[in-house]
RNA sequence: UGGGGCGUCGUCAAGCGGUUAAGACCCGGGUUUUUGGAGCCCGUAUUCGAAGGUUCGAAUCCUUCCGCCCCAG
């Protein structure tokens, strides 16, 4: 059994709750950054204070009982997940860096050179507050964790079976207060350690290396309202940052990157009656037109009412929200649940 | 240059002799959060274009100056 450390809480109990069962555990850490420590940046799953980590990574280990072993994914994480954040903003849309780290490192490159390394297992876990079931047939299926608080399983919902059926989530039924008090119990030095962290403790735009490029901030009339330093600082909903003050607040519509305009509104504006997705991902075959399901378009968020709809020419599946919503950006993804039950999902677009 | 109007926080804007000088937007901070955002909470003019004057007391009345706008030439 490989179980991923971070060195937070949640996979040192994941990784203690397995021990604990009777499996025979090693702890892997995926290393993803490189660089020089930057004490300023904590809280960031990049550039965060590598060494020390991946000293307390390792000392989570010892204390648990589990040899260690750190895998390199520096490159893999460069590629797969940085480049990918940088030409999605700068292309103009919004993207989810976390969806495609577990998609692509953490579910992907970390068990693959961990296995390649020499580290033989039959599956490998993560603190993820998300269940695995089977169904009749055996097959695995994605389910929201026990604790709503704390389901994460919009972040997951791009692995595929494959990964999935190799995967376990000893969390996905216990809520964070158990696990607090688990580690706790267990005199895990980080069971009060703050929760989570960002992609990066800095300003996101500070990844891009785009140097400031001065553009207009427009209404819907096409308006000039204001000026700004770059579309890419910009996501659809946003309304900090605009320095365009009116009789109302505004919020941006959405970012025209070929232009460099910001387009702005109220937020009578900003408002959604749906959506279409592509780059789907099922767990589960894809819901008829018509079929009402639950979803989400965002990590925390009440789950919403929408209804499945058709393709259309360009292969987009339609989304209709029952209720409108506000906030939308292309290349964030929308997660369809039936119940519990993780469909699938693709990302969002129009 | 004549006639009229106006100058209150970065922006819009209440106030019309006795208020701690509203409010909104922007901005800043906090909360929240394993993405971007949103929401919520808190904060933000000892001062009312400037200088004098009247008054127990003025942003509110008077005078002059400065600036801006509209109409007329």
């Amino acid at each position: 059994m490989l179980v991923g450390l971070s060195g937070g809480v949640d996979s040192a109990v994941a990784a203690l709750v397995l021990r604990e069962c009777g499996y025979e555990v090693t702890a892997v850490r995926m290393r993803i950054y490189d660089g020089p420590d930057d004490p300023s940046l904590a809280y960031g799953c990049y550039g965060r204070g590598a060494a020390e980590e991946r000293a307390s990574a390792e000392a989570l280990a010892r204390h648990l009982g589990l040899p260690f072993r750190e895998v390199d994914c520096v490159e893999a994480w460069r590629e797969l997940v940085l480049e990918y954040f940088r030409s999605e903003y700068l292309a103009g849309r919004t993207p989810n860096p976390c969806v495609r780290c577990n998609q692509m490192i953490k579910f992907g490159a970390l068990p693959r050179l961990a296995e390649a390394g020499g580290l033989a297992f039959d599956f490998f876990a993560t603190g993820h507050y998300v269940r695995r079931t089977l169904d009749a047939e055996g097959r695995p299926e994605l389910r929201r964790g026990l604790d709503p608080r704390k389901d994460q399983s919009y972040f997951l919902y791009r692995l595929s079976r494959e990964q999935l059926a190799r995967t376990l989530f000893p969390l996905g039924g216990m809520t964070k207060a158990e696990v607090r008090g688990l580690a706790a119990a267990r005199g895990l030095a980080v069971h009060n350690q703050p929760d989570s962290q960002d992609l990066y403790g800095g300003r996101y735009v500070d990844l891009l290396g785009a140097p400031d490029r001065e553009g207009a901030v427009v209404d819907t009339r096409g308006r000039v309202l204001g000026r700004h330093r770059g579309f890419w600082h910009f996501t659809p909903g946003q309304r900090k940052g605009l320095g365009v003050c009116g009789p109302a607040p505004l919020y941006v519509l959405r970012v025209d990157a070929a232009r460099n305009e910001v387009v702005v509104g109220p937020a009578s504006e900003n408002a959604f009656e749906g959506c279409f997705i592509d780059a789907t991902n099922y767990f589960l075959p894809e819901p008829a037109p018509g079929t009402r399901l639950i979803a989400r378009m965002r990590s925390s968020q009440p789950l919403q009412e929408v209804v499945v709809g058709e393709r259309d020419e360009w292969g987009r599946l339609r989304i209709d929200f029952v209720r409108p919503m506000s906030g939308l950006a292309p290349g964030q993804s929308l997660v369809l649940y039936q119940d519990d039950l993780v469909i699938g999902g693709g990302i969002i677009q129009w």
